[in-house]
DNA sequence: GCCCAAAATTGATCTGGGTCAACTGGCTTT
DNA sequence: AAAGCCAGTTGACCCAGATCAATTTTGGGC
């Protein structure tokens, strides 16, 4: 884990690579450049944390740019990885005024970066904000109920086949439609994502491989047989 | 399943039972009166569907009294339940326009009932109300990650202990803290909560009685020992 | 009260995925 | 290029919880 690098840069919102995607969508060019002054940029290392479950939630994040794991951890160390943030993804929400999940950093991540009560003052008259961050919020439950389904009734094969179909979907507005999937994460973020081992995960892997459904190559995986997949996903 | 019994009487928001809990808990004595007359009383009769998943949307609704089983479908008919809903919960927020998940009244059942288009004008210039909307919709993302820990981590021993207190802990609200904990839902909806079979649940409820955790009492369980409860959910 | 159906419990057995352990193949370091 | 080191894979075995199959209990209707 080498040492954090932050970098306070100006910024503009107008030329930012996820300005339409993420909550700042919500705002005209004027308000953007006021917004301007409420971000700063942070950049993070591989592996290090941005913020820890239990910590007081100081600051919302905006990904700008790489990968971020978002897990819970039990006393034991058992590990459920709850979601991962891709660019235009908005962290920090919460009510108790700490956050109720950890995050760190898979390669080097870029985030945007608000100190919480400028930010809160920002909204308070712009509720054009407010409610493209519920809509955030709302869509964020609605994917989280999806992965309860998978968690509480798949099986390992569907877990799998499902993940590498929503990821896919996931990284479209990235880097455009493709039967190609990076895979940033470990076979352990997988496995602590899907509620298995590692060991199983590999297995399925191999499976789906050994099935020609997929090709597995340095840093993810190639989709052979996407509608093999998508009837593994469904069933 | 009895034919559902539907009653449009005036209701006064300000005698409400819920009033302060939920939604409306953001309103003044002169909004709530104009509210008054967005809201419709609906009953339910026990094992009636309130909504079903892909259904458009047209209505919010305002758990007045009873229990909700809100659940998700796959193809094959496995089903998770992905949370019980109580007076004063607020369910129909989506961003699709069709609702992303099943409800259906375990016992009887009462709502207010809102037709989303009024309601989402009279939202427009109450931002208040909107802030209010978006705190239970990250009420509910906390609770959501919180179960994805449960349904991906934990043993079945683990997940009915934990189960069992936090249900008692959403009742205090309604019926004041005790150890006698009602359980209106069934073996089948426990289990399909927690991601088990319904023979798994019966062994372990019955285990954690011949453990002196709990007792099994009609139509619930009666905590005999928190503390030993804690620590099976905690570790 | 008695009957019936549904819900819950209990027992016997099976199996998907976990556990433990060994091995492989890239990278990095020197 | 040798050594060391992880991340990933593979194999052998095991067990928590699923499945299948009876009971037993509960509750509602008459």
């Amino acid at each position: 884990m080498k040492p954090s690098v932050v970098t306070i840069e100006p910024s503009f919102c107008k030329d930012c690579s996820i300005r339409g995607s993420s909550v700042c969508s919500a705002l005209d060019a004027s308000e953007l450049r006021q917004f301007e002054h409420l971000g700063r940029r942070a950049q993070f290392a591989p592996c290090e944390t941005v913020f820890s479950e239990e910590d007081i939630a100081t600051s919302y994040f905006n990904v700008l740019d790489g990968v971020m794991r978002l897990y819970k951890l039990l006393p034991d160390g058992r590990r459920q990885i709850v979601g991962f943030a891709l660019p235009g993804d908005f962290l920090g929400m919460n009510i108790s005024g700490r956050h109720n999940f950890s995050a760190d950093a898979i390669g080097a991540v870029a985030v945007c970066q608000f100190a919480k009560a400028p930010f809160g003052r920002f909204i308070e008259d712009r509720p054009h904000l407010l409610r493209r961050i519920n809509e955030l919020a709302i869509r964020e439950l609605s994917q989280a109920r999806d992965h309860m389904v998978l968690l509480g009734r798949r099986s390992a094969e569907e877990k799998v086949a499902t993940f590498l179909l929503s990821w896919r979907e996931r990284l479209i507005p990235l880097h455009g439609p493709s039967n190609t999937v990076a895979l940033p994460m470990s076979r352990q973020d997988i496995a602590d994502y899907l509620g298995l081992t590692i060991e199983t995960v590999s297995r399925t892997f191999t499976k789906l491989e050994r099935d020609g459904v997929i090709e597995i190559i340095h840093g993810g995986i190639s989709l052979l047989d996407p509608a093999r997949a998508e009837a593994l996903a469904a069933a």
